[in-house]
DNA sequence: AGGTGGCGTCAAGGTCGCGTCAAGACGGGC
DNA sequence: GCCCGTCTTGACGCGACCTTGACGCCACCT
């Protein structure tokens, strides 16, 4: 998960703004002051810090060149001084951004997903492996040793309604509804068919399936 | 030398932008409107573009989507609307920061080199590379055994939309919309003849397809 | 022990989608 | 107004995929 080290020493902000970072499912770390700040960012290397200028024991810009001393992290600037001066300075210093307060929560979510954005060269396909065979959802594409593994439109879809819930028991019927539609809720022979399919291309032992395993009258399981 | 695009529809400010960037040493390109910023750009990539988004011709996110869709080029966009919402719309989209007008000239100069930092270690090329054939990106150009390859302007935008998806799956409506448009979702036969086109004139044996490959009853895939 | 229902396997038929070709429609340049 | 390149449209053959039915097996129930 993403790390996010937020940097304020006015309390109710810092409520705020860990509040809305952790809706958005970030990984949030604290701190009110600059030396907790170094420290933690150095114990713990945030993905992004978020850094208020206005900090009780050390000038914020100094804060800035400490973290850009040794990490090239992204850095997004909270301030009250509106003075394009201190603006530049925070800047220069190797900040990526600079807000003044007060700012609108969304504006700064907006701006950390930039930042972040940037910082993150390729943005990684969610893939599933397994120790037979990758599943990459994003390219439709299956793996096993390697190579690449042929799969026809149905079998692809019924692989993907099973691989998107891993682990969880998905029934016959939701299975049924969602690859073919709801007027083939009870064509379970459909399932049988595809299924053996999917195992003789995809299980070491197509008899003793590993990974797509039958839940014999409720549906199918995907163990990962 | 540093190249910056400079894309405003009001005289006075882009004025005072190239004379302000170029006492800076930076080499400005400029454009009063979308569709000649997205030429310039494809034609001369810059390193950087500041894009007003108040723009005759287009809105200035569809702008920013256009960049976004082959570069990788920082955008620093200038607006004179000071919501939020205008913000979040701007940043995700792809811009990497967002000034609002009136605006202090070494403020944006400074968050115009914070842009061009961060961007500095990363200078892919929008070439792709093929053991048969390359496609580059920007301009606009295939050439196959060192020979440029004439392409129709259909023929390159269906082959542009696979390219950027480097082994990903692209779907038949997904190629059908981004070419002809949301209303040719279901002529999957214009794909048929255009796929074919391209390789004839790309593939090594186009009976036998190594790059443009079909993915039956879904949709295509290029396989780099 | 016999019966039953569900699952896995296999093969065959019919349908559908893809590749291919060619002719007509359209539009821009001269 | 003409011409050429490009786009659209239709027809056709082939192969792959989906559907369907039959059969054997196993587990569980009676």
């Amino acid at each position: 998960m993403t790390r996010i080290l937020v940097v304020d020493d006015d309390p109710a902000l810092l409520r705020a703004l860990v509040i809305n970072l952790r809706a958005r499912h970030f990984d949030v770390d604290t701190a009110v002051d600059g030396a907790t700040a170094l420290r933690h960012a150095a114990s713990n290397p945030p993905d992004l810090v978020v850094l208020d200028l206005g900090l009780p024991d050390m000038d914020g810009v100094e804060v800035v060149a400490g973290l850009r001393g040794w990490a090239s992290v992204p850095i997004v600037v909270l301030s009250a001084r509106e003075s394009q001066w201190a603006k530049v300075d925070a800047l220069d210093a190797g900040a990526d951004d600079y807000v003044t307060k007060p700012f609108g929560m969304d504006e700064l979510l907006a701006r950390i997903r930039a930042a972040l954005r940037r910082a993150a060269p390729e943005p990684p396909t969610p893939v599933i492996t397994t120790s037979g065979f990758t599943v990459d959802l994003a390219a439709h594409r299956v793996t096993r040793d390697g190579a690449p593994v042929r799969l026809t439109p149905t079998e692809w879809h019924v692989l993907e309604v099973l691989v998107r819930n891993p682990g969880k028991l998905v029934t016959q019927q939701q299975l049924l509804r969602e690859v073919w539609g709801p007027a083939y809720d009870e064509q379970t022979n459909y399932l049988r068919v595809y299924v053996a399919q999917l195992r003789r291309k995809l299980e070491p032992t197509p008899a003793r399936p590993r990974y797509l395993v039958t839940e014999p009258g409720i549906g199918y399981r995907f163990e990962p």
